[in-house]
DNA sequence: GACGACATTGAAGAAGTCTTCAATTGGTGT
DNA sequence: ACACCAATTGAAGACTTCTTCAATGTCGTC
């Protein structure tokens, strides 16, 4: 093993910290969307979007697809979409215990 | 809901973005243990682990409390346990496919 | 083949994160 | 009270990552 398998790990959650990134792989998991779509649904600038993209292709976790005039991207495999729910499950878990955590700790400064 | 959900996951994936943080976060994973222990394991500089560690405590996912002269770490909670599970079995699945379609790629330049 | 829509690229400055240092706190033993 | 060990803190510089801009590539249509 090459690359410790702390630091693969480590790099793969942070190529999901970004928002746009995670809100394009919530998307794709519905299936594959042309990126004019991706564009309306995430609002933000198209050269944002295809940095973005860019970085979720060399991760190897979306490939893109020419239809005619535009482009496709999908997800490349279903662990993908598996490992998209799970996040998303995990993480209302996570955020939920976060609120009943704060709740607990009202009316105590510290 | 305040902050959008992409930005909360976007945030606590980029939380998770580093070999120490995940190292940790693995060994307590097993159990309790103090700074000293996680010092030796993960063999990093005392004040870049603290670091560390402040960034999960932060992030309300590690508590520490006091044993005599040493300070001792744990999960927050049970759900945390089950992420690093979760993610520990995705990110295998995900590098396995990532080496296969290195695999396939043998050959063809591209 | 030139135009327009769609998408990507490279580069530059802004913003954020990491590592390291010296200084500090909290607790124990003498 | 003092010295000592364990851990944390704040701050500074190095390093990455984000956003944005202008420039470029690609395809369909006229």
């Amino acid at each position: 093993m090459q690359v410790p398998l702390y630091q693969a790990k480590a790099e793969f959650f942070r190529m999901l910290g970004h928002p746009v990134r995670i809100r394009v792989l919530e998307l794709l998991g519905d299936g594959p969307r042309p990126v004019r779509d991706l564009l309306a649904e995430t609002g933000v600038e198209a050269s944002n979007l295809s940095q973005q993209l860019a970085v979720l292709r060399r991760a190897g976790i979306v490939v893109s697809t020419r239809d005619g005039a535009q482009v496709v991207y999908a997800l490349a495999g279903p662990d993908v979409a598996d490992l998209m729910r799970a996040a998303r499950r995990i993480l209302t878990e996570v955020l939920q215990s976060q609120a009943e955590l704060l709740a607990s700790l009202k009316g105590g400064v510290e």
